[in-house]
DNA sequence: TTATATTATTAGGCGTGTCAAATAAATTTC
DNA sequence: GAAATTTATTTGACACGCCTAATAATATAA
């Protein structure tokens, strides 16, 4: 088995707005996808063979577009980064929605997984310990400066008790 | 005048290098430019066609190469990108140094100016107040969420301070 | 200064991704 | 169910950006 080639960003958007598509509707037509990607109907034609050639989307011809497991799979991952880097926009960096969201539209093809990881592991952070002073500590995650005095942070404990409970 | 067109993700590769050899040996050859982005020479000669006829290079067979003063804004523009970018990834999600350049080098090229202008003044704020509890206000940037109590934050006094000078 | 090595350019090809126009299939309406 | 409409596909074109191979210019060494 070899490995499988990157996909393009052009490719992912389309994995993605299948993937939405899908979700609201329960299966994708080219003209849906065309309006949603504002592309030609004839860019989707061809799109979806290059998908289907990768064997992440069933395409035959005038019938109702699905992803297969893997292009679902590779969807989600493409979703997970936007909705990332959307919520890191708007929760610490405090950019309005729409821009968020268009922002983060643009960037999701070339970010990589290590800053997502630590991107969602920092918006959490900032969720739960919203007074700050984040500190990134290897394998764990981070946690605030006082995570060992009395009102420390809460991230910490939760990290406790979790590795207690599984004793 | 009609409005510039969009840079793409591989003519800003080609000024960014072009800047970083200038300032590195005063000027670029075609060579040092193929050995930086990994590409064949022929297809830095095609590049740089492409930003002569924009004007943002001084071209000429067989001589040096240099950016107009066009080519050079957009260049710093791109590096201003760049480096709001890596010193983001390295001060506030503590990656490491070379993953944080590669990262930037990937998004560099798809990150609005907004959400640069955040990550700046986000980046401004965690240095100056490693304590955390960033709050943006509009027009200002971003503050801790005590900045009118005693040992608040210290960019806040900063603002504070500056407008009394300005007086 | 002539031969050699290095560097740069041109020419032509390939893959990607878009489009417009022509055609074909499917759907809706009468 | 036949006609009209909508939707999808094919075909051919074009821009980008990379490559290889062949050629031309420049720089280096003898």
């Amino acid at each position: 088995m070899t490995v499988a080639e990157e996909l393009s960003a052009s490719l992912e958007d389309y994995l993605e707005a299948i993937h939405h598509i899908a979700s609201e509707k329960g299966a994708s037509k080219a003209k849906d996808i065309a309006l949603r990607l504002k592309v030609r109907s004839s860019s989707v034609t061809g799109a979806l063979h290059a998908l289907a050639k990768r064997g992440l989307a069933n395409y035959a011809p005038y019938d109702l577009i699905t992803l297969t497991p893997e292009g679902e799979k590779l969807a989600l991952d493409v979703i997970h980064r936007h909705e990332a880097l959307r919520d890191f926009f708007i929760t610490v960096l405090s950019v309005d929605k729409t821009e968020a969201d268009d922002a983060a539209c643009k960037m999701e093809h070339s970010v990589s997984p290590e800053i997502i990881e630590r991107i969602v592991q920092f918006v959490k952070f900032v969720q739960t310990c919203p007074l700050g002073g984040a500190e990134w500590i290897e394998g764990k995650g981070f946690f605030c400066e006082h995570k060992d005095s009395e009102g420390g942070c809460p991230l910490y404990k939760e990290e406790k008790q979790d590795s207690s409970k599984e004793q």
